[in-house]
DNA sequence: ACGGTATGAATGAATG
DNA sequence: CATTCATTCATACCGT
């Protein structure tokens, strides 16, 4: 919080949430739920649409690029760098995500009913402390995307 | 550079011309228009055509994403909340976002009579240099490019 | 203080 | 034109 908000700095409940959302499988989250959630993040401190999106952004490329870059050590490890890459695997709770995962979507985002600026102060300096501990939040999760395929083509330059 | 010069990595002028056509009013160039400008462009460092094409595109599309995502945090802000608002003015970067919305047209630029290949490299280099303080553009909208490198005017119609 | 890492932000390049 | 992916820049943070 001492930091001179040149860039976003996520509290520690908005990442535990965002977190969640993806470990749901959530992974890009349209314009509307980028709109949602951050609205509900605002509850816990500063935010921007564009944290989130650049958010999820990030953490699926990065999710992507450490899943190469292990792939690309398993092939070149054949006898001698048999260092640990494989507790990484374990202690991720990602396993069966070969299918990439996605388009489960995140359809309702209900973390607390926020009615007065009273209550939710309270509340809101009351999760900072529970959320150091461990707190579980309930996103319902449903199906749903729709998109109105649009098509069209591009020309070539070279 | 530390750029791996997998991907186009434009110059502060070009970038400075981009911009400027595009605050112009330029949105979506013809192809014509796109070879003129690549051509121009590629005074001051390698330049293809689909990189031009691909800069408006992706241009137009961010600001217009921008304007979507914009701040939309405003509630659950009251009493202590007197952060942010300022420090978004950090002056750091050549984004110069002024809150767009003027659509101003350049009318007349010109940029520099090249004659020779020695003179345009000193030209360049110093442009360069240059570039990184303060120099303001202007583009030439108007008449047709005929002779290479003769006359750096371009046609624009929108 | 540093130096390395995690991560926010940006943008070139596509694709449908 | 909307959306997504890859790569890179920038910076906060943390251990030594």
């Amino acid at each position: 919080m001492g930091t001179k908000c040149g860039r976003w700095n996520p509290t520690v409940e908005q990442v535990k949430v965002l977190t969640d959302l993806f470990r749901s499988g959530l992974r890009t989250p349209t314009t509307d739920q980028i709109q949602k959630i951050s609205s509900q993040l605002s509850f816990y401190g500063n935010i921007e649409s564009k944290n989130v999106f650049y958010w999820f952004q990030n953490h699926k490329a990065r999710e992507r690029q450490k899943r190469r870059r292990k792939v690309l050590v398993d092939e070149t490890n054949n006898d001698e760098d048999m260092r640990i890459q494989l507790d990484n695997i374990s202690s991720n709770k990602q396993i069966n995500s070969n299918h990439d995962t996605d388009e489960r979507v995140i359809e309702t985002l209900q973390l607390f009913p926020l009615n007065s600026y009273a209550e939710t102060e309270k509340l809101r300096l009351f999760t900072e402390e529970y959320m150091k501990e461990n707190m579980t939040f309930s996103c319902s999760i449903g199906a749903e995307m729709d998109h109105p395929t649009l098509d069209l083509r591009l020309s070539f330059f070279s």
